[in-house]
Formats: C-alpha cells, structure tokens, sequence
DNA sequence: AAAATGATTCGCCCGGTGTCGAATCGTCGC
DNA sequence: GCGACGATTCGACACCGGGCGAATCATTTT
C-alpha cells in the first residue's frame, strides 16, 4: 500500500491551460510551416507565408492570427503589407527543441548544432545580406555616414529595430563613392533602392532593397562570401575577411 | 518586387508534420497534466495519472496510449500495475521550455531554474528519497554488499534501470546491522519490504518499500534532510552532509 | 478617380478527437 | 479457487477547429 503524499505543488497546478493552448497552436501543419518559414528570425508578409504553408490566404491569415494573438509572432505593418515574424529568441528555441525530438533524435545532432550557429552567424534574407554579418555591414555604413537615416528614436548611427514607422535610409554622396571603389553597381529598376528588414536573430535592421541586393552580389562574384552547402548561410571566405577589415572595419572572427 | 528565392532547404521541408503531431499532443490540458505530473522523472501508476489529470480512468488510458505511442512516454508493467515515465531527458526539457513561454514569462525565472535543479539533486518520492541523493545511496548500499540483488544484467553493484522483470533487491546481514547503527527501525506492515522506483532523472533505481520509508523518515527525525519550501525536493543539511561522508561514503556537494 | 494588389472577415462544410460508461482481460490476495 | 482491483478496449455522443470562396477594407499605382 503506497501513500500518496500531496504533490500538487504550484509549479504543477498553474501551466497546463496555457501549455496545452501553444501545443493547440503547435498542433497544425500549417502553422508548424508558417513557424519554421520564419525560423531564422526572417520577416515576412502574409501572402508569402500562405504561398509557404500550402494554404489559401484567408486560412494564413487565420492562423496567423492565431499565432500573434498568442504572442508567438509579432506583426509590422509596412504600406499595405504586413510582415510577421517570431516574438522573440525563446520561440526560435521551443522550435529547436522540437525539431530535436521529432524524428526520434537522428545521428545528426552536432551538425544541426552548427547549422543554427552558422545561419546566425551569416545568411542570406531573400537575396540581401543578414545574420550577424548583416547588420555589421549596416552598422559600419551608418557609422561612416556612408548611409543615413533610420528612425532616429535612438541613435542613428545604429541599425536598432525600433517600432516607429518607416526608417528611411538615404545613401550619401561619400556612401556612393566608397560603393564605386568597392565595385557595387546598382542596376535601374522599379523596385526602392534602400530598404531594410529586421534581423531578428539580432534585433537590428540590416540593409535591402536594389542595394542590399548589389551588395551582396558583389561580395558572392569576387568571392569574398560562399553559400554554404545548400541552405542559406554563408561563409565568409579568407579574401572576404581582407575586404571586410580593409574596407568596412569589420574584425570577423572564423 | 521581391524576389524570394527557392528557401526551402531541407530542415524546412522535412519535420512540419512531426512537428505538429507533437503539437497535437500537447494541445489537450489532461495530457499536459500528465506530463507535467511525470515532470520530475517519477514512474506513476495509470490509476493516479487519471487522478492527478482529473479524468477517467478510460481516458485516461487512452492519453497513455497515445503519448507512449508517440515515443514520449514510457510504460513498465510491475504486475498489475503499470507504470508511467517521460521517456528521456529532451522531453522534460521540451515541458520546461514550454512553461517558460507559456505565460509571457513572469520574473521568476532564475529561481524556476534552481526549483528544477534542486528536484533533480535530492527529492522525495511519494514517501522515500529520490534524485542524485536517493541513487546515491542505493549505489552506497550495494557497492558494500548491504544490499544485494538488481537485475544482474549489468553490474549487480550499480543499480542501473534495465528493461528485464523485477529487480529483486533483499537486505544483507551485515545491511541490519548497518541500519540498526545509524538508528534505522523498519516497522511491521504488509507492504513490501525493499522495492524500488526507477529514477528517471538519473535513469537509475532508488530505494523505496518500507525500507525506503524508514530510511527516508530517519533522516528528517535526525535533522538530516529538511524539505524546501513546500515543494518535494529536500536539503542536505551540514549534520546530514556528515552523516553521508562517515556513514555512506558519500561527498555531497552543495 | 479608377484599377490593382495585399490582407482580413464571414459563412458554411466537414473531419477529427475528447469524453464517458459498460464490458473485458490480467494479476494479486485471501 | 474466488473475489477484488488495476488497466484497457469498445461504442456512442458531442463539440471544436481547419478549410475554402466571396465579400470587404486598406493602400498603392496609373
């Protein structure tokens, strides 16, 4: 006969109701696809992560949402787009833990490891430059005023991910110089010339936009940048560390 | 425009359903609550997991099945009962990660931390001493021959948690006089005399039964042992950290 | 001002699942 | 052996939640 002491300990007694709901949210494909879509801390809008999910956009904008309702994602309003992206680091890391254990823990648990270090580290965000490299180019192009702007709420010579409106950086003539000498031409196109996304694995902007995109074209034909495997990250080659020191005054270490 | 460029890399693509299978099962409360009753690494009966969830025995049964099926939890039949365990250390990190999220983080999140460490240190398990201290000194006790048996499958000296039938541990002479010396007294009862519980948290056997009681009640009439707070993990005080070292050979640090 | 585009809301359908009680199977104790 | 007890299975019921298209709102573009 075993007695039962009382183990109905508080830790125990609140939680379960607000567990359960985030497992209610973790419990649809969709959802689970629309999280993992914004895994690295990309922002994207709604259209876009209805086309990820596999869902009409009117089932997206449900889930999501669901999701910001909860407080898993946050939203910004751009215009007329909507750009959703994960709350915060602990959201990333629930995700993580859950990859670990879903397929049964695979061989590869060191790798993966690697992988969500690297992709921090440095990565493409659609076809720009983000990651911790990311926001050390804009941060360096701000500090120089090579690029001016953001908006201004804090320091302006820091790429800070504020919640005002709009942060809009202007290029400089000095900016278009130093672009000229490293050899970034920036083609016409319709499409703004300076934009920026948040970066959330840093909670920085970094640079987009024609030039984000110039940019980092730059840096993958001279070889200073190479995608890594297939994914997005990137590795910063021996040429590329060079450039970066001579050019930008970025120390970058491995 | 944007252009987005082809993202889905292959930790994208494979791991949504998974993801959200696990999501689905987190997503009702009296799973959660079974869980969470099993969060510190206990094995508990079906019948009390029902109890402790606030349903029926037959859904009960059912959320076992599932959870068990789904590779989170594990089952152990001990004749006609049959216990219930997470089934390894990720799932119980899984569930602290999730208490952390689930309501928007209050303050206490450092003393959550110490909570969780002192549980796996020393605790009590229904009426006897579990964690790092309750295996502690089931391996003191049969590294000296004070008590025998085990599985055998491995090393009858270490009381290492194998999936054979039961482990049938009996006391040694030499183990009552050692118990009379430190002022053990088992008294009459029908319950069972030595059994054990697999540890969880160490992946080991405790001592439980009558014995384990009486042991366990010894150390807190001594001043030995001190429960914190209200919770069921237990403090070594300095009379006990000395009892240890003299009597069981054991250096127990903070 | 009108057209185009992104996003959300609404109404409806449908499949999945939690819940219980009764019945069944297996083990323990007298 | 026979009853007591723990655990699981089964059938029936109710309800919640995902899915889509059409309509609406908001913003940008021509």
């Amino acid at each position: 006969m075993v007695v039962v002491e009382a183990t109905k300990d508080e830790a125990t007694v609140l939680g379960d109701a607000e567990i359960s709901a985030i497992g209610g949210l973790l419990a649809d494909r969709a959802r689970c696809r629309v999280l993992m879509a914004l895994g690295d801390g990309r922002a994207l809008p709604a259209s876009v992560l209805a086309d990820e999910a596999g869902v009409s956009r009117s089932t997206a904008s449900s889930h999501l949402g669901k999701l910001t309702d909860a407080g898993l994602l946050l939203v910004e309003t751009h215009g007329r787009h909507r750009y959703y992206r994960l709350a915060g680091r602990h959201v990333g890391e629930l995700l993580e833990k859950l990859t670990q254990i879903a397929p049964a823990q695979p061989v590869r648990s060191l790798r993966d490891g690697n992988r969500a270090a690297h992709l921090r580290a440095a990565r493409t965000c659609y076809d720009h430059l983000a990651g911790r490299l990311g926001v050390a180019v804009m941060t360096s192009l701000l500090r120089r005023d090579l690029l001016t702007g953001g908006d201004g709420t804090v320091d302006a010579h820091d790429p800070i991910a504020g919640y005002g409106r709009d942060a809009e950086y202007t290029v400089t003539e000095a900016g278009w110089a130093f672009l000229g000498d490293i050899g970034v031409r920036v083609p016409d196109g319709t499409r703004r010339l300076v934009r920026y996304c948040v970066d959330w694995s840093e909670q920085r902007h970094h640079l987009a936009g024609r030039l984000g995109r110039s940019l980092l074209d730059r840096f993958l034909d001279q070889g200073w940048l190479a995608h890594r495997d297939r994914s997005r990250s990137v590795k910063v080659t021996d040429a590329g560390t060079a450039v970066l020191a001579e050019k930008f005054d970025i120390t970058w270490k491995t």
